[in-house]
DNA sequence: AATGAATGAGCTTTCATTCAT
DNA sequence: TATGAATGAAAGCTCATTCAT
């Protein structure tokens, strides 16, 4: 509750610091729990506070899990801005590759709140929410790839974005089940491929052939 | 009771049609409740059987929803034989389209087990093994594809396959997230447009717009 | 149930030579477990029988363990005939030291039926009946040691029987809450020394002075 | 809230007098329907607390069976200090004798954990302790009274005081199983007899007939 | 604002017992 | 006789939530 109104960003307030810490503890918890397994205590004793604080500031559990979404917003490291619309591009679709303990720490969290997703409206709408800024992210970059030449002009982007994530999400739920090195790499490069499928070659590295082509 | 006659499919449909029964009304309620949500008492009153009896036959709660996990195998319909290569991927990504009742409460069921997954390695096994059949399915029927001339010569069926299922997969939650008939129509062209990608144009219908065009 | 009339001892029947060994099992598991803790499955399992079978012939639970107290009778060895009265006396005392897991079991068993005897008047029926019968015996062997003039003329033989047999069992429970060689060495030396005591000295080893005096 | 001022004997009254009265409660149940009988629901009852509360307090019925046997200590009114060694002694061993409903329901709550000590280490490691300092205590006041002149000189406390407590141990367990007057007043004459023979006379009445006539 | 003891509904699981075969 | 699937009451325990302090 008491989402203080007057400073700036929504991420981090001045008058709660504590806020967004207890959020990150939840994040944490629920990628390690689930939402059903993670407990009231769990969060008390992870952040120092008793349950009854808890409960007073976000006025119960389900509140708790909807301010721990809206405040987790993306994968880490997502969408740092800088560099040409390819490599911002790349370092995104980069952040659907559990190669570190934090990257898989929030898709767990995150395949948790979409299975949850599925049976709960509002929760739904967060996500949903979530997506379409992805999705307009991915789709402004591809834009502004295509207008300095380094994506293929024959791309329409409102069309091309959706599949990029689409896969992207896909090959982050296989990492997720299969957490070895064969399965990470392979969709680090499966994703690489995917970019430079688009690109026209003028700024990134390759335009090769067939993707990873190895047969007779 | 009945012993089937004509099936052959299931693991041990053989004398206990019961069990699939009881296993039906589980990945439902998994579908609907979560698996956590979901309650012994629940399953019982689906059943008609009583929670003793459901313990008596599948030891507890977990082994109820491991056996649950193994029977429901794959979405439906997703396998059925018949046709030509490319006649049967469709069908096959058609069970990503989530376009009527049944498919969304499977991949609902679907999400809730890669979520509880990615923290329980048994759960992650089963899940794995349901997912490598999946890809192994995909690369026969592209590398028949290729052999019939379907599907594009150059390209390699172990690495195709993969990002196809990626793809497919990731378009099927971002339908769980937004269940409208946009979405649905949307994910279902795109993956149309996956398949006329490795399509020849001699069996399918084919738009001529490769992502590159065909290479020597 | 189903008590046969017809055959002689009521120990070992001539038509049931299954029911004494699924009493045994019933003695054996009750001493591991505990009355309560025993369950029909165990039984059944423990016998290679069905909990149906068993409950067709005891009748239910208590039926089974009021039947395996009946038969359980007393400890092991416990009052194995021939030999002088003194003699007697010793190797029946002996049951009371736990130096064989046979004995140990079977003190375990007892002590179970001792506490669930202080709340159920039948059980307290059959437990009072067994402890009767062994201090008469008792009370038989002393009275024949003083016909036989081994044992202290001076002596009552129904004032003398219930202190040993009290101390005997005392001593079997120090026993069972202290399972080291050192406390059953020590019974056992304590309960000869309490034969010592009633003995002339005619028939038995010793008639030394203090008990173990080994002061000043 | 109240802090009791002059009890120093247990081990936390110190702001939780609600928790002695809570063991009491288990004490007496568990005398009554043993262990496993005993339900955290009864418990919950019988204190106006809920089983949630019981639970939180004391983890599980593990730790709360733990916590009486802890505190339970031992047979009431069995140390109370003051008078002569003989008479504290004679006092101690009426603690034995079931004559008043407090004792008999000690002594069953008492029987009950010997019976789960045989099967549990932790259990067995309390109730060896209580046995100990039992020990101990008996042997103290023996020796106080060898000092003193009114215990045999001859005596060794060491050797004399556990066949003492096994022989009022199993006159309890009599007593338990045969709750009549006859049996609580014969064990009662078997105490103080006991208590006779080891005295020298000079303060407590004296039989005369020891067990074996006193040598030089 | 913060606490944590207390709650009680509701969960999973066990188990003696029954009964159609 | 013998079976074992089925029962359902009841157990221990958990946990979000409340509330007096």
């Amino acid at each position: 509750m008491t989402i203080p109104s007057e400073t700036g960003t929504s991420t981090d307030t001045a008058r709660e610091p504590r806020r967004n810490e207890v959020l990150q503890h939840v994040t944490a918890l629920i990628g390690e729990h689930g939402i059903d397994g993670m407990t009231m205590r769990q969060v008390a004793h992870a952040t120092g506070l008793s349950t009854g604080t808890i409960n007073y500031h976000f006025g119960n559990k389900r509140g708790l899990v909807l301010a721990a979404l809206a405040s987790a917003g993306e994968a880490p490291e997502g969408s740092a801005p800088g560099g040409s619309p390819l490599s911002r591009l790349r370092r995104l679709l980069a952040s659907f590759v559990l190669d570190s303990q934090e990257r898989r720490a929030w898709w767990q969290f995150w395949v948790e709140v979409a299975a949850q997703s599925a049976r709960d409206e509002e929760l739904r709408r967060h996500e949903r929410a979530r997506q379409t800024a992805q999705r307009r992210h991915v789709e402004e970059v591809i834009e502004e790839g295509i207008r300095r030449g380094e994506v293929r002009a024959d791309l329409d982007a409102a069309t091309a974005a959706e599949p990029l994530i689409a896969l992207a999400t896909g090959l982050a739920i296989l990492q997720l089940t299969a957490p070895d090195e064969v399965t990470v790499r392979r969709a680090s490069e499966t994703l690489e491929d995917a970019v430079r499928k688009i690109a026209t070659g003028n700024a990134a590295s390759d335009s090769g052939d067939a993707p990873r082509a190895s047969n007779g």
